[in-house]
DNA sequence: CACCCGATTATCT
DNA sequence: GATAATCGGGTGT
């Protein structure tokens, strides 16, 4: 496995999407290595898509999705939960990035249960402000680059794993709801709704 | 399982 | 004042 640089984010935001499917999210966060497998996406492009938070253009809240690829976009949502972003793009846009809605637990699922203070297992990563709170992922992760030196990077995933990939409507939008950028590793029974 | 609603705040109208 | 890339608890079927 191999660390995810600016060459995999320097491409085409909806490919970035699907190919983020089965790569590896890894936090290192209070001298705990939390990693959870990515199993669920959703592509969000910049001034071509209405349901993105690039749409009418650059503000304080969304700069990340118009800086470097290979960076976060930690944004508040509904006053209350974190939503973690790649920044992601071909170079010819001006904006892009793909949400991280669900991953599975993979390393420190201890941690992950404490930090969600809730019993029921499965509910533990399957929402994207659900495997923020159990990764440690907060606003202090907004625009950083994803790259061991700032203890929050990706890794390429397992070619020996083998999964189909669904595409879907985006969940929770009001604008753009035709497209089918949402994305998520079939049959995996941490995806946020089955 | 389905639907309903309150929580809580930055951003936009 | 309304909306929002959400969540969990409540009630009813």
């Amino acid at each position: 496995m191999s660390i995810l640089d600016q060459f995999f984010f320097d491409r085409n935001t909806l490919t970035v999407a699907q190919d983020l499917i089965g790569c590896y999210v890894v936090h290192h966060y209070n001298g705990h290595k939390l990693i959870g497998k990515i199993v669920e996406t959703e592509a969000y492009l910049g001034l071509d898509d209405p349901a993105s938070h690039a749409y009418r253009g650059k503000t304080n809240r969304n700069a990340p999705m118009f800086g470097p690829v290979g960076h976060a976009y930690v944004y508040l949502s509904y006053g209350m939960h974190y939503c973690f972003n790649t920044v992601a793009r071909e170079s010819s846009k001006a904006a892009g990035g793909v949400l991280i809605r669900a991953v599975e637990p993979i390393e420190g699922i201890e941690l992950m249960k404490e930090n969600r203070k809730i019993s029921c297992p499965i509910r533990i990563t399957n929402g994207p402000g659900k495997f923020t709170q159990a990764m440690g992922i907060t606003m202090n992760h907004k625009g950083v680059k994803l790259d061991p030196s700032s203890n929050i990077y990706l890794l390429s995933k397992d070619i020996s794993q083998s999964f189909q990939i669904e595409a879907s409507r985006r969940i929770g939008i009001s604008q753009a709801q035709d497209a089918l950028w949402r994305f998520c590793e079939q049959g995996n029974k941490w995806v946020s709704r089955r």
